[in-house]
DNA sequence: GACCTCCGAGAACGGTCGTTCTCGGCTCTG
DNA sequence: CAGAGCCGAGAACGACCGTTCTCGGAGGTC
């Protein structure tokens, strides 16, 4: 097994155990038991929990950067489309089983408070979203006001379907979204 | 000192703590020196760590309640204005020193999948919380679609402000606030 | 003063945490 | 086969957790 491997079966364990039950309620030997990987092993990867846990924000952040490209770029030309694509993309992800919020906000609230590199990193994938969002709106001719706004509906839609395990949440997202544009380009 | 005014001191030394650092990061020890309550009246006050945990959500659930009433009182008969109110009453709160995201979504977080009743109480504050805007929404003739997506707007100026520590989360959120308000009457 | 009750400070307890170490078996090389 | 290196399983370690217990002093009553 390379090493590479064994470091994403590690991040694949790690993500779906603190997603499912949080940072420290999850120790390392249920770590070990879920990935398979011994703890020799794992401690020859990083240096510490921490790390693994920075290790998974990133990957996670990486994997939503691109399928947030991926939505827009498969809804095609059309100005309102490219736009309303994060909310479809919601809607999906707050239909899989396992949904249970933004996994950086729930670190945020977790760790955010005692732990900097892990605000810093929560912090940086926000404003990485709020950057997507002003250069799609951009593309259309729309404001960076109106982005932010978006992005303010999508980031609510993503707690509210959580917290009340209701992926409506998405839909009344878009469809506050599609007015805040129609208002946009009526303007 | 009486017995309720303990419980006060220990409630709003765990409210501070919890809400600065996170809940499992916090220890009785720290709870008993900030609070000046010997562990001894703490767990004659509480059988455990997670029933202080739960009053502390109980308690802020009925503030954040009565806060809102008071706002929207305040905020005379209007209904823009009554709507609106909400959000002024974030950007106070999003303005304070110590603000670091809502509680309840930061609870959900680190504890909601493993610790059902913390859970509940969370998902009860945010129905709550939703059927108050549908209040307001309907005493003032508009539908609880468009209150739905006031709340969500709510929802994610909350996230954002904490996370990109910027309190005009709240502003933008009332602007679009308003948008929505206003396409809402005109049709 | 003698006795009782109360309570705070802090030790004690059992458990779990993150991290490191030990041991014994496996595989490869010559 | 002999020897050496490697690695997984799990013990070991020190720290800290939530919770309970002990002890000794303070204060009230006769």
């Amino acid at each position: 097994m390379e090493k590479i491997d064994l470091r994403e079966k590690v991040l694949d364990a790690a993500e779906k155990l603190y997603y499912a039950k949080g940072f420290t309620a999850v120790g390392m030997d249920e770590l070990r038991a879920t990935a398979g990987v011994s703890l020799k092993r794992i401690y020859a990867l990083f240096p510490a929990k921490t790390d693994i846990i920075a290790a998974v924000l990133q990957r996670k952040h990486n994997e939503w950067e691109s399928s947030l490209h991926r939505a827009v770029l498969e809804a095609g030309t059309d100005a309102h489309a490219r736009l309303l694509a994060v909310y479809n993309l919601l809607e999906q992800w707050f239909c899989s089983e396992e949904f249970r919020g933004c996994a950086f906000i729930n670190a945020f609230g977790e760790l955010g408070g005692t732990n900097p590199e892990v605000a810093r990193i929560v912090k940086e994938h926000k404003a990485d979203f709020q950057m997507q969002m002003a250069k799609f709106a951009k593309e259309s001719g729309l404001s960076s006001e109106l982005a932010y706004q978006l992005s303010l509906l999508a980031e609510g839609a993503q707690t509210t379907a959580a917290i009340s395990a209701d992926p409506q949440a998405a839909i009344q997202a878009r469809a506050a979204a599609e007015v805040l544009i129609a208002a946009s380009l009526r303007s």
